[in-house]
RNA sequence: GGGGAGGUUCCCGAGUGGCCAAAGGGAACAGACUGUAAAUCUGUCGGCUCAGCCUUCGGAGGUUCGAAUCCUCCCCUCCCCA
């Protein structure tokens, strides 16, 4: 097994925080000399199979700990899905049937695979023991902690003090994450920063079933593409790791320049002092902070697909935004049998808008463009049996063909 | 259980009988400028073959020529008291 040393500054790079890092140091040294691996838990919400970069920030410190010889726990929290993490926008959700959860799971853990070691990886599901608790064990459980100690929780708080509801089936998410912790007996939890709550009462709740607490290990959200907001599915400001290479690459490229070293510092392989340097050359003028980011996308796509499907996501950039043609994969559909339809039904029908008065809308400020010129008439009728392209803004294409 | 305040278009939030498809801000989309970056400026932002019409203001009824605004009942949230 690597050193402590190293196996500390490799833990360390990118995470926001270690609880505790001293006793973190004693359980290595711990683990080397009896030869028994940590047990690393993360827990994940079986109701978002999409993953995103966003999730593969804390994915690639699992599989740190996997290439350092632990044992790396996915905990998929089928039974905490029903609550949902508490943010106050959450409805409580429905309760997966068995086969839903299944079928999450399989898509989710394909994805996961994409970063985590499959060898390596014990999966878990936290409604194994939650569904044996008694009503009994869940009170006992709940008698652990106190409603004050609830209310530190940032999220809680600030509701409690803006007279928000919150409620009590809430409370029981931290409680039952925490106890997850006691049922799999961790030693380090990994989470977001946003998790450090739930990461505490987990060690709480060992200490008061009488376990040794856990260690708690905090990484940083990922920023969505808006820079502004956390990268989630529901704000639509992801890049998935299952989009395409060109989805990937032109996602990636619309971030911010500022944006851009967030994503370099926790997605990309290089070096700090790599990043530090390329940061310095675009400072300098020497570096087009366009050609860095051509660079951070290239990595990704290469991460997720393969080094050929990076170039040729950038060549069809290129092609498209720089050069102005055509994409190569615009949707198409097929043309029709008689009297001329109206351009903005069309559009609508092809979902490039979301209505035809939305339609009607773009038309009226010149963002529809047909065979490349602009279309002036609202009213305008296209032919059946002819073939048309159709623009709509920058990104929107459409191809009528013109045999039926 | 008693008393009080609220639920408005994606979000926040104005609006207390007609001038309201509903101020303002945010998000989003589009145009200009660019590097499909940011910032900025401009426009749009319920639906409909659209200078007109139709459906929205927690839900169901009612009053009125006319309701998001008034009345009744119901649902939901918050506060104070118990």
């Amino acid at each position: 097994m690597t050193p402590v040393e190293e196996q500390i500054a490799a833990i360390k790079r990118g995470t926001s925080e270690i609880i505790d890092e001293s006793e973190l140091a004693d359980r290595l040294k711990e683990s080397i000399k009896t030869g028994k691996p940590l047990r690393v838990k993360a827990g994940f919400d079986p109701t978002a199979p999409d993953l995103h970069l966003g999730h593969t920030v804390l994915l690639q410190k699992m599989k740190q700990f996997q290439e350092l010889g632990h044992e790396v726990i996915f905990l998929i929290g089928d039974f905490t899905g029903m609550i949902g993490d508490p943010t106050g926008k959450s409805e409580t959700r429905k309760n997966l049937s068995e086969s839903e959860v299944q079928e999450n799971a399989k898509t989710y853990l394909e994805q996961v695979y994409k970063i985590l070691d499959k060898e390596k990886t014990t999966i878990e599901y936290n409604s194994k023991w939650m569904k044996e608790l008694t009503s009994a064990n869940m009170i006992e459980l709940a008698g652990k902690y106190t409603v004050a100690r609830m209310l530190e929780r940032d999220d809680f708080d600030k509701r409690f003090k803006n007279n928000q509801p919150i409620s009590i089936h809430e409370l029981m998410y931290p409680l039952v994450q925490g106890y997850d912790s006691v049922a799999l007996q961790s030693d380090i939890e990994l989470g977001g920063t946003d998790q450090k709550f739930n990461l505490l009462v987990g060690r709480d709740l060992q200490r008061a079933y009488g376990y040794r607490p856990q260690m708690i290990l905090t990484m940083p959200l990922l920023e969505g593409t808006d820079g502004v907001q956390k990268m989630s599915k529901s704000l639509d400001n992801y890049i998935g790791i299952t989009d395409s290479p060109k989805d990937m690459f032109g996602k990636t490229l619309s971030i911010s320049d500022e944006l851009m070293w967030r994503y370099y510092e926790l997605l990309s392989d290089l070096s700090l002092k790599d990043i530090k340097d390329l940061k310095n050359s675009v400072s300098s003028g020497e570096l087009h902070p366009k050609v860095c980011k051509v660079r951070l996308a290239k990595e990704l796509v290469a991460r997720y697909h393969s080094p050929a499907d990076a170039d040729s996501a950038e060549a069809e950039f290129e092609n498209v935004f720089k050069n102005k043609n055509l994409p190569d994969d615009i949707p198409t559909i097929p043309s029709w049998d008689g009297d001329p339809q109206w351009i903005c039904k069309l559009l609508a029908d092809a979902k490039l808008t979301k209505s035809t008065s939305e339609a009607r809308r773009l038309i009226q400020q010149g963002a529809v463009s047909l065979d490349g010129e602009k279309v002036a008439d609202v009213d305008l009728q296209l032919n059946s049996g002819q073939e048309y392209l159709i623009k709509v803004g920058k990104k929107r294409f459409l191809k009528i063909l013109a045999e039926v």
